[in-house]
DNA sequence: TCATGTGCCTAACAGTCGTTAGTTAGGTGT
DNA sequence: ACACCTAACTAACGACTGTTAGGCACATGA
C-alpha cells in the first residue's frame, strides 16, 4: 500500500533529523548532562537545526522530555519481559532472576538513550512531567513484582522477604550503575553476573559453616 | 578570655541566618530540588534575606555548592568510620559491615540534608566543582575499601570478589534508596538491616541443599 | 500551473539567571 | 565623638531561558 509513492521522506531535506531524530538527540543529551543543563538552543544546535524550529515538532520542553521519559521505561520493560518469558518453563528461579537482571542493566548500558536518560533526569523534571510518567513507571513496577512474588510462592526466595522493598532495593542498585560504569573497564553483561551473584547469594563466605 | 564581650553575635540582627544558616538552607533546597531548579534568589528568599547579600557570605553560586559537596561527604565519612571503630576488637564481618552499612544509610535518610544533598546533585553539578569534590570522594571511597579488604584478607568475603566494584555496587544500592525512602514507611535503620542481610547473605533460600 | 502542506528559518518577547557596584543601618573599639 | 566592621540593602548588567509569530523554500497532488 505504500509502493505508489515510494519513499515519502528520505533525504530531501538537507539534515533530515525530523522529530525522531530530534527526540534521539535530546535524549543523549539529558543523559550525558542532566535536565536543567540541556536548553532547547542546545537540542537544536546539536540537532543542526534552529530552536525554534522544535515547536513544529513539539509543542514544549515539557512534551519532549516526557515522550522520552515514557519511551525510556518502555525499552527496559520490553527488554526484561522478553528476557524472563524467554526462559524454559522449568527455568530455574535463579535462571530466570539472572535473565531479568541483565536485561534491565544492558538496556540501560548497552541499548538505550532513553533509559539512561529516564533514570537520569527523572528526579530533575518539573511535578507535572514526572506525574505523566508514573503510570508507565508502575507498570514496569508491576512486572517485578509479579516476578518476585511467582519466585517467592515457589517457595525459591527467603520467605520473610518484603516484595516491594526488594525491588527498589534491586532496581535501585541497578541504576545507580549508571553513576559509575565505564564500558571501557568491563561489559554491561558481566557487570550483571557480578549483581546477580551478590544480591542472589551474597558477599559472606559461609563455606566454614 | 571571652567573657570580657560576654557574646560576640546573639539576635542582633532581625533574621541572623549567617553564613552557616545560608548552607544549611541552600543543602536543604539542592536536597529537594536539585541543583538547577535552586537560584540565588530561592536560597535568599528561603533564608529571609536578598539575592545579592549572598554575596557578602559567598564568591559565587559554585563556591557553595562545592561547600556543600564537602561537607556532605565529611558527615558520611565521620560516621561510618567512628561506626567501625567503635565495634570490639573481635567482632564479626558481618557485625562491622552491618556497622558501617547502618551508619552510611542514616547520615544519609536520617541526619544530614548536606550528606543527601551531595548524593543527589553530584551528578547535576558543573565539572569544576565535582572536581573539587573529588579528593574529598575518594578518600572515602578508600576508607570502604581497606574495610574491605580487610575483611577479605581475613577470609570473611567470598575469595573472588573485586574489591572496587563491591565497593561501588554496595554504596550505589544505599545511596539510591534516596530516590524512594518514605520516613513515614519505615526507619532507616530497620531498612539498613534488610540491605544487610541481601548484601551479606543473598535472597535466595537455600536451606533445601 | 497552482494550491497545499511540510519543515525549517528569523526575530523578537517577557522572564529569570548569576553577578556586580554602590549604599546604608547598627554594633564595637578607641 | 569618631572611625570601623558587619551584614545586609537596592538597582542594574548582560546572558540565557522557553516560547511565539510570521515568512520562505521546496515537494507533492490535482
Amino acid at each position: 500500500m505504500a509502493d505508489t509513492h515510494a519513499s515519502k521522506v528520505n533525504e530531501t531535506s538537507r539534515s533530515a533529523v525530523g522529530r525522531d531524530g530530534v527526540l534521539d538527540i535530546a535524549a543523549r543529551l539529558f543523559r550525558e548532562q542532566g535536565y536543567g543543563s540541556v536548553s532547547l538552543r542546545k537540542i537544536a544546535d546539536a540537532a543542526g537545526i534552529k530552536a525554534g524550529s522544535i515547536y513544529y515538532h513539539f509543542g514544549s520542553k515539557d512534551e519532549i522530555v516526557a515522550a522520552i521519559l515514557d519511551a525510556g521505561i518502555q525499552a527496559v520493560h520490553d527488554r526484561m519481559r522478553q528476557a524472563v518469558s524467554a526462559q524454559p518453563a522449568g527455568a530455574s528461579a535463579e535462571a530466570v532472576l539472572r535473565a531479568a537482571i541483565e536485561a534491565h542493566l544492558r538496556a540501560l548500558l548497552d541499548v538505550s538513550d532513553y533509559s539512561s536518560a529516564n533514570v537520569r533526569i527523572f528526579g530533575q523534571v518539573p511535578q507535572s512531567v514526572r506525574d505523566a510518567n508514573l503510570p508507565t513507571r508502575r507498570a514496569y513496577e508491576a512486572e517485578w513484582d509479579s516476578l518476585l512474588a511467582r519466585l517467592r510462592d515457589k517457595g525459591a526466595l527467603k520467605p520473610d522477604v518484603d516484595i516491594r522493598r526488594l525491588r527498589l532495593m534491586l532496581i535501585g542498585a541497578l541504576n545507580a550503575t549508571l553513576e559509575w560504569f565505564d564500558p571501557k573497564r568491563g561489559s554491561a553483561s558481566a557487570l550483571s553476573q557480578s549483581y546477580a551473584d551478590v544480591f542472589l547469594h551474597g558477599i559472606l563466605d559461609d563455606t566454614g559453616g
